[in-house]
Formats: C-alpha cells, sequence, structure tokens
DNA sequence: AGGCCCTACGTAATCGATTACACGGCGGCC
DNA sequence: GGCCGCCGTGTAATCGATTACGTAGGGCCT
C-alpha cells in the first residue's frame, strides 16, 4: 500500500506538504492539486495507526458489554456502534458474557490497544480493571450498570416514573399479590428496581414482602424460570409478577406455560426490557421499555465530553410503561412492529427532540410506514375489552 | 502511561533488553528479574499502536455484519467475537444495517485502521469496496452470504439437507400447497434456498408455483407480513409457509394472527434461523437451524488461514431441521432453553462450556442444569398428538 | 530601498515499539 | 596461545504519520 512519501514523490514535494494538503491545517495552493491528483493515482489512505502514534489518538472507542446475546444489549450496543459512528469514532467491542474476569481481560485488551474512551455496562460490581481505568486516566462512562466506587458518570434509565405507573395499573386492575424477580443479590440495578417497585406500590397500600420478592440465580432464561417456580409453590402465589429482566422473563413466561396457567388470567405479567418481540407475543405484554437508543447516544455523547477534557454528570432518562395486555385490561397501544422507544436516528449529537409521543399515549398507535395495508395487529387480533375470549393458552 | 525507555532506564538497561524479555525472542538471563521488576514496579504494558506500527500487525480483525440486530446475526457476531478472543484478537464491529453504502463505509475505514484481517457478512452484492479488499491483499472472509465475483472464502450454512427433511416432513403430514417467503429478489441466498426447496418438494411430487413464492421487499418484518398477507388473499392459499429469515417470519405470524388463523391448524409455519425464543413460542415453532456458533468459529479459522499465508476453503456446515409443533405433528425435540445446534465449543477456541447436549435427540429433553426441579417445557405443556386441545390462538 | 511579515514549503524530530547489526567477553578447540 | 563462535547486550534504523521550526520569496509600508 502506498504510503505518505511514495505521494510525496509523486507529487514532488515534501511529505510535509503532503499532510498539510490532506489535513487541511495549512493552507496550501497551487501544489495541492499536484498533491491530491497523485493521492488519487495511487490510491493512498494515511495509515491510521502511524497517524494514531503520533497524534495519541486512535479514533476508536472501546464498548465491554455484559451480555451480547440478550436483546437489550444488543439494541443498546448496537445504538452505541451507531453513535460512534456517526461521530467518526470506530468500535472495538468485547463481551463479557456476565463473567467479571473476562470483562477484566477485555478492559485490559482495550487499555493496551489505546483506545480513546471506554464504555462498560458493567458484570459484577468490583472490578480491580476499572479502578485501573480511571487510574490511567482513559476517559470511562459506565453504562445501564452502576459500579460502586467507580468515580466515572453513569448512564442508564430511571425507572421511578415507570413504576409508579406500573403500581397504579396493578392496583388499578385489582392485583394485591405482587411479585417480583430480580437479579442476583447485591446488584444495584436490582436493589433499585426492587426499592422503587415497593416503594410506588406502597403508596397504594400494597405490600410486597420478601416471600414475593425472588432473586434469580442468574440473569438468564433458567434462573427466572426457578424463581416463577418457587413463586407458584407459594401458599399464596403472587397474582402479578415483574420480571426485571427480558431473558428472566423468558424463564417466567415458559414456567407458567409448562404449569397450563394463563396470562392475563391466572397471573399479571410485566417484563423490563422492551424487547421487539414481546409486542407479536400473545397476549403482547405490558414492559416497561428503557429508552435504549437514547442511553446509547448519550453514553457516547457524554464519553465525548470526557475525551475532551470536559466534565461529563451522570444521565438519567427515564423509562416508561408501555401498557399492553398482559395484566388484563387493556389501555394505551404502541404500534406493531416495534417497541416503543424505538426512535429514528437524527443528527448525529442528537439529545431526544420531538420524538416521543409523550408518554405511551398515541391516538392511534399506528406510525407512518408500517403495518403497510393492514390495520395495527394488536388493534385487530385482541380482545376488545377485558377476558379472553379465545381462551388462548398462556404462551409466550 | 509509563513507556518501554521508562522500564529501561529503571532496570539500568537498554530498551532492546526490554522488549526482548517482553517478547522472549532471545534467551536473556540475569537482567530479566531486573526488567521484570521495574515492569512491574511502573505497571508497564505496551503500547500496541507502536507495536503494530513496527511490526504491520494489529491484532485486531474487522467484522461487518449485516444487521447487528438481527438476532441470527446477533448470534454469530458473539461467535466471531469469541473465537476472535480465544485466538488473541480483538474484534472492530460494524453494523451495516443492510445498507450497502454503509457497509463499504466501515470497510473503508476498517482497511484505513489496518486490521488484520476483514469478515464481512455482505449486505447487497456488488461493493465496490469489497473489490478493493482482495486487491489490497488485506485476508478476506465472507460470512453467511457470498458475493458474486469476489473471490474469497466464504462460510456459511448448507440448507439441503434441512430443506429435504422439512420436504419430507410436510408431506407426510398432507401439505400440498407450500408456499415460501424469500429476501428481496437477486439475493443469492433467497435464490438458493428457493431452489433447494423447490427441487426438495419435487421429490415428493409437491409443485412449488411462482404464485406461492413471495418475495419481500425488505429483510423485515414489515416485509413478511406483507407476502403473507398476499399469500391469504390468494383463491387458494397455501397450507404451509417456509419464511426464510427468522424476521420476516415475525411478520408473518403476526399477519395470521391479524386475521385469527391458527398454527398449525389453518398454516403449517417453519422459519428458517432457529433463534433463542423460537422455542419459547406457543406453538413452538418448527424451525431450521443454522450452526451460527460453528459458523462464527469456522470463518474465524478460514481467516486466520489466509492471514497465516495458506489458502483457505469455503466452508460449508449442514444446517438442520428442528421439528417442534408449527406444522402438527411433533416428531422431535429439543431442550427448552436454547435452540438447536448452540454447539458445546471443544479447545481453546471454546464457546461456552458444558450447554447445550448433543444434537437434539436428548431422551428426556432436560439438559443439566436448566428446568431445575421441573420437566420440559415443551412436552409438558403441548398437545400429546395432533390438534390444537385448548384451541389458543395462533400466538406468536 | 530596506525592513517586516506572511505565505508556502522543506527539514527533521517525534510518537513507542521491534530488530538488524555491532561489539565485548569468554569458553572451547586445535 | 590464537582463533572462532556464541551469548548477552547496546546502538541505531525503521514503521508512517504529524508538526515545530527554519527559510525563501514576495508584497507592502515607510
Amino acid at each position: 500500500m502506498a504510503n505518505i512519501k511514495d505521494v510525496a514523490e509523486r507529487a514532488g514535494v515534501s511529505v510535509a506538504t503532503v499532510s498539510r494538503v490532506l489535513n487541511g491545517n495549512s493552507p496550501v495552493a497551487e501544489t495541492r492539486e499536484r498533491v491530491l491528483a497523485a493521492v488519487r493515482e495511487l490510491g493512498y489512505r494515511p495509515n491510521n495507526v502511524a497517524r494514531a502514534l503520533r497524534t495519541a489518538r486512535t479514533g476508536a472507542l472501546g464498548l465491554v458489554i455484559s451480555d451480547l446475546t440478550n436483546p437489550f444489549f444488543t439494541e443498546l450496543a448496537d445504538a452505541v456502534e451507531d453513535a460512534a459512528r456517526s461521530l467518526g469514532y470506530s468500535l472495538v467491542i468485547g463481551n463479557a458474557g456476565e463473567r467479571p474476569e473476562q470483562q477484566d481481560d477485555y478492559i485490559r485488551t482495550l487499555l493496551d490497544r489505546r483506545i480513546d474512551g471506554l464504555l462498560v455496562s458493567s458484570a459484577g460490581t468490583g472490578s480491580a480493571m476499572l479502578r485501573e481505568v480511571v487510574a490511567s486516566g482513559t476517559p470511562l462512562v459506565l453504562l445501564d450498570r452502576t459500579v460502586p466506587g467507580i468515580d466515572a458518570p453513569c448512564v442508564r434509565a430511571d425507572g421511578r416514573a415507570a413504576l409508579t405507573d406500573l403500581a397504579a395499573h396493578l392496583a388499578a386492575l385489582g392485583r394485591r399479590r405482587p411479585a417480583i424477580i430480580v437479579a442476583p443479590a447485591g446488584t444495584p440495578t436490582g436493589d433499585e428496581r426492587l426499592e422503587l417497585f415497593r416503594a410506588a406500590l406502597a403508596a397504594h397500600g400494597i405490600p410486597l414482602p420478601d416471600e414475593r420478592v425472588g432473586a434469580s440465580l442468574d440473569l438468564q432464561h433458567t434462573g427466572g424460570r426457578r424463581v416463577m417456580s418457587d413463586f407458584l409453590d407459594l401458599p399464596e402465589p403472587p397474582d402479578a409478577v415483574l420480571a426485571t429482566d427480558n431473558l428472566m422473563a423468558l424463564g417466567a413466561m415458559d414456567e407458567l406455560r409448562a404449569r397450563g396457567l394463563r396470562v392475563p388470567d391466572d397471573m399479571a405479567l410485566v417484563v423490563y426490557d422492551d424487547v421487539p418481540w414481546f409486542a407479536h407475543t400473545d397476549p403482547p405484554l405490558t414492559a416497561i421499555a428503557q429508552p435504549t437508543r437514547d442511553l446509547g447516544r448519550a453514553a457516547v455523547q457524554a464519553l465525548l465530553e470526557r475525551i475532551e477534557g470536559r466534565p461529563a454528570a451522570t444521565v438519567l432518562l427515564p423509562a416508561r410503561l408501555v401498557t399492553r395486555h398482559s395484566c388484563g385490561e387493556p389501555v394505551t397501544e404502541q404500534p406493531v412492529g416495534g417497541p416503543a422507544n424505538r426512535q429514528s436516528a437524527d443528527g448525529p449529537a442528537s439529545g431526544r427532540p420531538g420524538d416521543e409521543p409523550a408518554a405511551g399515549r398515541s391516538a392511534d398507535g399506528s406510525a407512518p410506514g408500517r403495518n403497510v395495508g393492514r390495520p395495527a395487529t394488536e388493534q385487530s387480533c385482541d380482545e376488545p375489552t377485558t377476558g379472553r375470549p379465545r381462551g388462548g393458552s398462556p404462551t409466550v
């Protein structure tokens, strides 16, 4: 591959001139054309490695994601990638698979690669490497999950409003024995969701006793299923369950189906994370939608602030309740074909310009360009009021 | 951050010696300890950028994936990442989002970054940049999708056996009017799947007329739904539909549900790509499982061959039919909780330890560590023979 | 006309590693 | 005892860019 020296020779100038023409740092006139011609003829492309060495900027960001196969994180990663790209950065990605050692491994590799900044949705709460990252001075932004003792801004969703709405929703529907499936003990995210939910329920005089708080053994299908099973074996089983992660929700649903129980008749079910296919299940699931793409964008934004030397603050973006049919009474609706909060992207650095139809209340639920030639599924196929006419099985 | 010179000074040796100690190139004795001590005390880590400039090897692979939010590609990306990592490579990832220009953009960026090798699951068939890649001499391996005119090995799944089995399955169940939803016209993958399916059906005397071949306008939910709608409006609608992509299948299911049609009673449905949650739908979907993780591993493998100067051949790994309940008669089963073909890896290039039992025939369907204390869902919740006892809605 | 400044460009240092080559010391061999 | 070769190490070139600094030439002012 041609290098800058080849270009210089062909254009009959020095390498400095070539560099200047290409970077536009110094105004260059007449030779400019000769240089550009040489570049074209040789198909020259600057070597980013050399440039990075000299400038101490690689133009790459690192992302260590807790579990890439978890749809929530997939979307998050996608949003991050999108935002990074639109700002001219490449993304080096690492999947920790919820294993803290692997996470540390990755962080080390990324540091060695001298990425310009690091985004981490941490698996586990006590990471030695994270401490090293802040010590090294590499800009760091935490994503979705806080890590106690790490001094870095964290971008995540605030579930308070959604959980408040959810508590009201459940209370209105007469559910008196709610339960919650949370992440393994000690996870900040899990603890927080539990406390918020409990407080929100308390406002309606509904208790959330410890026996109806199930800590899953993992953030997977298996753990969620196990907890649901335990709930169902209780002398007085819950009449509503909130699963605080989509994979755990999947397991919970399987357990319900395995026992021949029906949603929402026998059990109301609400899931955290509104992954695309939740809108396509039967019944469509009521979910707490995190503004995933906005989180990704905001995180990259915050990271750039830090890279450019400015301070960046922690960002809390509101999650919201997307009421579908898995608790009984349908209330508001989303268009079929995508979960809520899937926002079309706009300018590279945009925050959240006029996009959401203010919290879950779009009039007819049909977005332009979707449902081509068809009425919205959820309207046309689902029971008009309460009760379940076709008596379908619980299903996913 | 400390550099090699700092280490050299502290250890009282030259930089060359430090480098040799660290790379083990030359046997170094007594000074060795001093150097290692200095490295430890300074927390020195070699700068990969500088090393890459000097050695012309970055230790990074590029992956340009057609659509990261498509679960099939998510899993593929995850497998690639896993394999790359275990071989000491980092992964720079780019999501083309099925947009050829964006794909070219990414490829250019990756080339500029001097990645050691490139993996591409191409969106679109005529990529100018791909041609440049081979011209540049950067090792290239195509993933899942061939690109005519590009001289590079391609790693993908072979659907012949699966489609043959599927044709037999459908014939045995008395389905005489099959249909297929394929990718937009001209996609090699779509064309191939169509031809194989048609040939397989012909062996049973079942025709696949053009009116029951629906080319989707995109590889998304919307396109699949539209095609299913057209099928249903036919004077003689099909009695079985194969959707050749999981997102299109989702749309097809929505359309069925919207019309109040039931699977498998009113329509048999088979999907290409066995994404995790297909095993959790009601009824569980019969699917064609591509050996996703193996594909990822094989691709990285092949890429390494090329990087190391050896030739690499195209790899075809067999997909297989996972018979569940969406065509009627249940036949074989998979354990709940994971799609088929999620194979446990071997050796250092391993994916996840102790995962699935051998290919889809475990006696009771319960893998150790899963379904704790419960029988397998699909056995316990589904109708024993044919017909649908609870008369549930089609559902996802 | 001379001094100054600005513009356009070249020379060379620099980033942090790897590595070819040189060199001193020492043991073995004849 | 002298020569050869090897071992351990240092010196310096190198990868391909960016950029501080120097310089020549031209325009403008006094």
